[in-house]
DNA sequence: AACAATCTTGACCACTTGGTCAAGAAATTT
DNA sequence: AAATTTCTTGACCAAGTGGTCAAGATTGTT
């Protein structure tokens, strides 16, 4: 009893801060870029000293690839919806609901995501290679299972994921851009719903696959 | 005619280098983001000495900006296309074949103003509120015109061009991911022409519109 | 040929950055 | 309560940054 309080106490400490200052260095490396932040930027959104930082990671470096871990984590279970559907009608609206709402709640990390893409993955690459091919690949399986049923009409698999993700996450990405053209004023509650009704409706119809 | 010989030269030296200069820093400001851009590591790129950059662009910030608006032009005149179309038919699968295009052939401006944009446009912020805003109503005014006309099913004119942007443009900033997951190859020719296809064929259908 | 404007460049500087370190405070363990 | 591990923190540093500058080279003008 008092060993695991004790264990459960000190672990919890190191725990708590991780994730404190991953949650703040997921905020200032997606406002300014890998970079463009600096650990002091993020030790004062943590709240803490810099020096702290540097206590429970060594580098920047590091630091930078836990938050890109905790975002990759996120991504792989919005997908497991994918799994489970029995047919394109259910498995990719679930899918660009659970997408669209990960852009909505949790834009920080989609941005960093995409970051770090953009600039030829300099520091993520491994994930590239091994994770998200691993994926993908998973992933068009099931598109290709899908066509040949005739459960929707023929696609490049990847072509339909990439549509899929850029469609979703350019309201994480953009949500700037966006809320620019929307009078300065963030989407509201409504005009989510409309968004997402019209993106599944779009894909849902242009692949062929009726939609109610 | 030598007045004018004289302009031209002294006029296309200082032209030819900050053409050059731009040239290099977009393909800098892209791989490395705004902040992690070094004006010395442009300045390699185009082959002169840091001082001379400083004669050209006095700041870091004004050679971007120069940059930015270069890519802005390029990306309004893909746009003319839109307004000499009849119909959605014609006018959104030239607009789809003018920006894939441009992602095809000039990634690096799309990934400056994605990883600008991402940031919250910190430098850009009056061109989104001026250019951009006036360049979106006039492109949703035709949309909700042909819609009117029934010529395709109803959707919210902005979430239709976002559509378009984020699938289009998810080929120039996400390059580097897509060459990952096609075995570390860039696209084919041929395997371009399919993404045009199956990207137009899935709006055009989407939107209700007959495809042939 | 003399003059003026434009362009080129190495050396330099003030400032910021990621990271270190040592001294000590807190918490755990024996 | 002593010993030990974990955590905290201000002060510090070497390296790199954007930007300056003055001396000279080049080009254009009279």
């Amino acid at each position: 009893m008092i060993l695991s309080t004790q264990r459960n106490q000190s672990g919890s400490k190191r725990k708590e801060n991780e994730a404190l200052i991953i949650t703040a260095a997921e905020k200032i490396f997606a406002d300014m870029g890998y970079a463009g932040a600096t650990m002091q930027q993020i030790a004062d959104a943590a709240g803490l000293p810099k020096a702290n930082l540097h206590y429970y990671f060594p580098t920047k470096e590091i630091l930078y690839r836990n938050v890109i871990d905790k975002i990759f984590n996120l991504w792989l279970e919005a997908a497991d919806i994918f799994d489970a559907a029995e047919g394109p009608k259910d498995g990719l609206s679930s899918y660009i609901d659970a997408k669209l709402e990960s852009s909505r709640h949790f834009p920080n990390g989609s941005k960093v995501w995409a970051n770090e893409v953009i600039q030829g993955a300099p520091i993520i690459q491994d994930y590239l290679e091994s994770k998200l091919t691993a994926w993908t690949h998973s992933k068009a399986e099931i598109i290709e299972m899908w066509i040949a049923k005739g459960l929707m009409d023929p696609i490049n698999p990847k072509t339909l994921l990439y549509f899929i993700w850029s469609a979703t996450q350019h309201y994480a990405d953009f949500q700037h851009q966006i809320r620019t053209l929307n009078n300065n004023s963030d989407l509201t509650e409504a005009q989510w719903s409309e968004v997402k009704e019209d993106i599944k409706k779009l894909v849902l119809k242009g692949l062929g696959v009726e939609y109610v």
